[in-house]
DNA sequence: CCGGATCGTGTGGTCTGACCACACTGTGGT
DNA sequence: ACCACAGTGTGGTCAGACCACACGATCCGG
């Protein structure tokens, strides 16, 4: 079972790293908190001893990961401050990765229908009656007549997301716009968006709101995959339900 | 329902968010493909008529993305490859965005168990003989009285990215994979790890492979939630089915 | 006294040009 | 035929400069 003496290969530590490191450790401690604003790029280029090109490249890093953004000028609204939601971050690693078919449309798909059919069950087990309101009004303005192409399917993605606000996890909320987004961006690029007139998906809709205004968690995931095998129809593989 | 004017605000565009797209571009119409390697820094910035830093700064964000690797040198490993599992960069979001409290430990929790159960069912649906070796090695492995706490981790780890593997979904295992991982650092950072002595780990996962190899999804989503419940008795929140 | 134009200052954004460490590659000598 | 060695191209790093921008204090006219 030996296999030799096994060497790891150095890691040679570049400088934007460890100040990447450094920051990240100081977010893992506490000692930096969202809302909290970095010193300026000059200042904590002397403070770590390394050049602002250094600095600038860990920047973008933390930037890419959706952790701080930057912003000009001067006053409290300038200068790099920790922020961030995941979901932009998220949505372009999933996209680029779609790109370089690391993995494949139907595998996001697929694991938007799993993401999404846990989290209308937990909607309909604990959502308040202002969440049910805040369905009902989406719902609404979807079946309203001079609705646009756009339009709708800025609504569809705002019913969706809430379904998944409602679940109580933050992450799921999270993962599922990413996801809904991927797949949003991939299709509108292959394909002409939405094939099936709006009816039908509409009526989905409207059933899933029942199941969840029903407390019907079964029901409500069976209303949300049937929904999302008539909006994407490509989903063939059997999944666990 | 007219807002007014309703002004989108400017969006300035960086030097690096040009290339970056650009690139994104090329990988989105397969122009560019895992394995190629990008121009050099040099070349690209004049191709691309920015300055090099720019050029960096926009390496450094698709580094983070996890979508190429840059190496020194000069051979065919030298320069920018395009490569990439996404997973290592969904781990560093994740794990930020637990340190800024975007989202809780107990949601990845509670995500990885949703989200792990299901490719145990699928595991136990369609996992051939030689994915059955796999696993049974891992457990056999597990249960050698020489195992150090080290060892054991590393193992458990990999019985688990196995499951999620052989779920046939990639996006589910890099998921499952980067949501371990997360945790992992967090109560290694946190507290003492392996609180539970491994014999009740060990007979669970005894359990779980059981379950697959008798072909009862039902059965291996329970062993597994068993598991997880025991592993991270923090979960009490309710979960779906 | 008040109000608005103006300038100062600090922020990130960009560029130039240079040097370093590294790893391959071809060339020379033995 | 082999090996040592310089050549060359790669990313990594740095210093210093300039720009656009936005705020905030200051100055000037009413």
């Amino acid at each position: 079972m030996n296999d030799g003496p096994d060497w790891r290969p150095v890691k040679r530590v570049r400088a934007f790293e460890e100040v990447v490191a450094q920051i990240e450790e100081q977010i893992a401690t506490g000692r930096l908190r969202a809302g909290d604003k970095l010193p300026g790029e000059r200042a904590l280029a002397a403070a770590l001893g390394v050049s602002r090109p250094s600095v600038r490249e860990a920047m973008r890093v933390l930037e890419a990961m959706g952790v701080l953004v930057a912003n000009t000028g001067s006053g409290p609204e300038a200068g790099a401050i920790l922020a961030g939601s995941a979901g932009p971050a998220l949505t372009g690693v999933l996209g680029l990765h779609l790109g370089l078919a690391n993995f494949a449309v139907d595998d996001v798909v697929e694991t938007r229908l799993l993401i999404e059919s846990w989290a209308v069950e937990a909607a309909a087990r604990h959502a308040s009656e202002a969440d049910l309101d805040r369905l009902r009004a989406i719902v609404a303005a979807m079946d309203a007549p001079d609705v646009s192409t756009e339009q709708f399917n800025e609504q569809d993605t705002e019913f969706h997301t809430a379904i998944a606000e409602l679940s109580g996890n933050a992450l799921v909320a999270t993962f599922m716009r990413a996801l809904r987004d991927t797949v949003r961006r991939h299709q509108q690029r292959a394909v002409a968006e939405l094939g099936p007139d709006t009816g039908a998906l509409r009526a989905d809709h409207r059933a899933i709101l029942a199941a969840i205004e029903a407390r019907d968690p079964r029901a409500a995931a069976e209303a949300l995959a049937t929904h999302l095998r008539r909006a994407y129809p490509q989903v063939t593989r059997g999944r666990g339900r």
